[in-house]
DNA sequence: TCAAAAGTGTTCTATCTACACCCATGT
DNA sequence: ACATGGGTGTAGATAGAACACTTTTGA
């Protein structure tokens, strides 16, 4: 990476990467082979170069590290001193993915790996604090915006919808009513198709009536 | 300002500082006597060393302006490229403050002065964007916080507290649901006190319960 | 007695919550 | 026919919206 022009800080960007695996919020982490913070896991991320956009650079890491593009991507928090020593700041970004998108990179000295939000290992840098400020943030938007596509694949359940939205907000809901507010608001459509997983009723699929980011 | 060890981007905070005077929400803004983006009014910042916190710094940059300290401060945003030319960083948070506390800098240089949100003039580095998205965050966060506390003096009536809300959403509240809204949300309690301001009855005064950030 | 702002309740509507049974399918 | 998850409606409670008159004071 080329150095930058100016006298600043050190500038990287991280990110916090969640997905839904299986009923459970996971993060994606990464395992520090060297110092600072050897043998601890902490989020993704790398030197911002300064010369490229941030938001950019975010989906650099992102794709760096899973393959995927072009998800849903924001801006979370600014943390000045990652480490101790050198005067440095961490632009931290989060991102939703759907994790049958996603292809690890499989690097010895990284060991990229999903986690579960529920049970984390103390982190680098102390980063568990922007993990849950993440989290938190999400399920705040879950509320009123149609973010959840990031989470989902294209067409999807109504159970697997529902599944999603438990797993961030750690509260069971009501399926009809959930059902209802769903579609009342109208961020859903049905497809016209449905999915048999096993022996039993065929569930509907849906899809995002938009997968761009829409506030109600 | 010492130079900062690292190689990386200047970083700079900045503050958008928000008050309401006379029931119009303004923004404190410094003129720009010399390059770059010369003559054009801007945000007030300054170099973050590196070594402060960035809170710290963002504080710093309120209490030169204004001499208010230990008013309400939250972060915003973080862009990048200041300008066009060398890489840059600008961390940006949001004030909201009482305006009788605050005794303006008098300097020919800067001339710091308050501006009505509404009419603003382009501002140097694109940075009516971030106003915007201040006083958005500030609407949306008077619907479940008590953070109005920051613009508003120890005791209050009602309707300096009216004025103040709808100076921010710039629309129209109804008086007798406002009221009760306020006191139902628990975040102002009556003094016992009453102020009496012309030639008509006398209003009760109210001050915040807390004067730290609640969330509801 | 008049002008000017302060103070106060009720009705209606929309939204949210709680809750239990039948349906479609594969084995 | 049975096991498994999919799909549906209603009644009660709560919160929000609309709306107009009386009170207190100084001039």
């Amino acid at each position: 990476m080329a150095p930058t022009a100016g006298s600043g800080p050190v500038v990287a960007t991280i990110v916090v990467i969640l997905a839904v695996r299986e009923g459970q919020l996971h993060v994606l982490l990464v395992h520090r082979s060297g110092p600072p913070e050897q043998d601890l896991w902490a989020l993704p991320g790398g030197r911002w170069d300064g010369v490229e956009d941030l938001e950019a650079a975010a989906t650099r890491v992102l794709e760096h590290e899973t393959g995927v593009t072009d998800l849903y991507l924001e801006q979370l928090f600014t943390k000045d001193s990652l480490d101790g020593s050198a005067p440095s700041l961490a632009v931290a970004y989060f991102a939703l993915v759907e994790p049958s998108t996603v292809r690890l990179r499989q690097e010895e000295a990284w060991r990229p790996a999903w986690h579960p939000v529920e049970a984390l290992p103390e982190l680098a840098f102390h980063n568990n604090a922007l993990i849950d400020q993440a989290v938190a943030r999400v399920g705040a938007k879950l509320e009123y915006t149609n973010i959840a596509y990031g989470l989902l694949p294209e067409q999807f359940t109504f159970r697997d919808l529902h599944e999603t939205y438990e797993a961030i907000i750690r509260k069971p809901l009501d399926r009809r009513n959930f059902r209802k507010r769903m579609l009342s608001m109208g961020i859903i459509e049905p497809t016209g198709g449905t999915r048999r997983e096993g022996a039993h009723r065929p569930a509907k699929l849906y899809r995002f009536t938009s997968r761009e980011p829409v506030f109600l």
